[in-house]
DNA sequence: ACTCATGGGTCTACAGTGTAGACGTATACA
DNA sequence: TGTATACGTCTACACTGTAGACCCATGAGT
């Protein structure tokens, strides 16, 4: 009950915003705690433990409260629709990982079983069954769905999309033009600077009517 | 142009196939190859530009060969159509990652830089004109593409879709059942096991869906 | 034939990592 | 008074990546 491993974990999350995720030792963190190495495995069993604590801790951040209505979680406004509460849950998510570049590529390497990981997962459940889709292939969908938001967030925040300043131009300097008809075909194209938020808006479009149509098709 | 830099990247891969990529270290890497460690860095700049090299060698596999007709690479058959070259750039894609599941989250880390990464990007840019995309929108959907399906061997790879052997059931007990309506609402469908093969091809055929909409929506 | 560059390899050493194990101490409750 | 529990310390071990200096075989050039 001790809120003493909540102190330990946003420690930790703090040299996380700060230096980056590898700067977060057993000894720095103690030292910034004030205290032993040692002392730190009295509230976190493992270094892997403590990566996980992080983002549970990050997690618990993304949704409303417990209580009735906390107000600024997701949920805000009258009555959201279903994909209104989908958009929002992406954004949340996506804020989240702007915030904490870090804690991208951890998402994908635990499965989500924290209260509130499972939590989200029933947020979009709910929406789904809402939007008709078959409850048959519900779960599929979240997994999809998150899989796709998770993954794009993983890959700002790594830079997948953004390789260097100068990428289009580069990446195509690295093979003869002949060997590249696509990238000849919309070359125009690749020498905007991307918008990245624009693009998660128009993905999600698209992800939006990929539910209406599962939705539409129904049983089969 | 000596092999031995190859040599040494197979080794690391063995290892890390054997042993896992934690295993991977510049002395466990050493002594397979039969030298010192500090012998490894004549060839490789960093332990960072180790494991670039790593997922290079693997992804220079997935292609066919810059020889005229490989064979046995992606494009096998007679004329595959867009939504072929597609599903086996897709397959090819989860196939690696199955049999070296620890290069799952390496694909996320680096952008890819590499001369055959961009030549995979390319075959998407084909395949989406081919399918009658829009040019302006080509590049966002190739990222879209390729983000789902790297997230999705990535989170297979690392458990993220199965998450311990009693899954939902565990999932659900975590919190009152009246928190979880998404839940309750699917029930019966989280306690069968997912047979992810299927569901992966559920999610293509959903995305060449999507991407035949985005076509014939055209211009806007 | 003598020199020199180059590619490949060795040895030593350093600063940093996670963590097992034994030991201490202060508070809270019987 | 005794004892359990929570918290913290110290030491030590096996490991990590890698900087720096040194060595040696080969082949090219003069």
């Amino acid at each position: 009950m001790s809120g003493r491993r909540e102190e330990i974990l946003d420690a930790a999350l703090a040299i996380a915003d700060e230096r980056g995720l590898e700067a977060v030792s057993m000894r720095a963190l103690a030292e910034r705690v004030g205290v032993t190495p040692m002392a730190l495995y009295r509230h976190v069993k493992d270094k892997a433990a403590l990566l996980d604590g992080m983002v549970g801790r990050l997690l618990s951040a993304l949704l409303p409260t417990d209580g009735a209505d906390g107000g600024d979680g997701v949920l805000s406004g009258e009555e959201p629709t279903w994909d209104q509460r989908l958009d929002a849950l992406a954004h949340a998510c996506r804020a989240v990982t702007q915030r904490h570049p870090w804690a991208a590529h951890l998402l994908f390497s635990r499965p989500a079983v924290t209260p509130d990981a499972v939590r989200a997962v029933d947020i979009i459940y709910l929406a789904l069954v809402e939007a008709g889709v078959p409850e048959s292939e519900v779960p599929r969908l979240e997994r999809l769905i998150s899989t796709f938001v998770i993954g794009f967030a993983a890959s700002e925040a790594s830079g997948r999309f953004t390789p260097g300043a100068l990428d289009p131009r580069g990446r195509r300097g690295q093979l003869p033009a002949g060997e590249l008809p696509g990238h000849s075909r919309v070359g125009r194209w690749l020498d905007l600077p991307v918008d990245l938020t624009a693009e998660f808006e128009a993905d999600l479009a698209d992800i939006r009517r990929m539910v209406v149509g599962a939705a539409a098709r129904g049983g089969e």
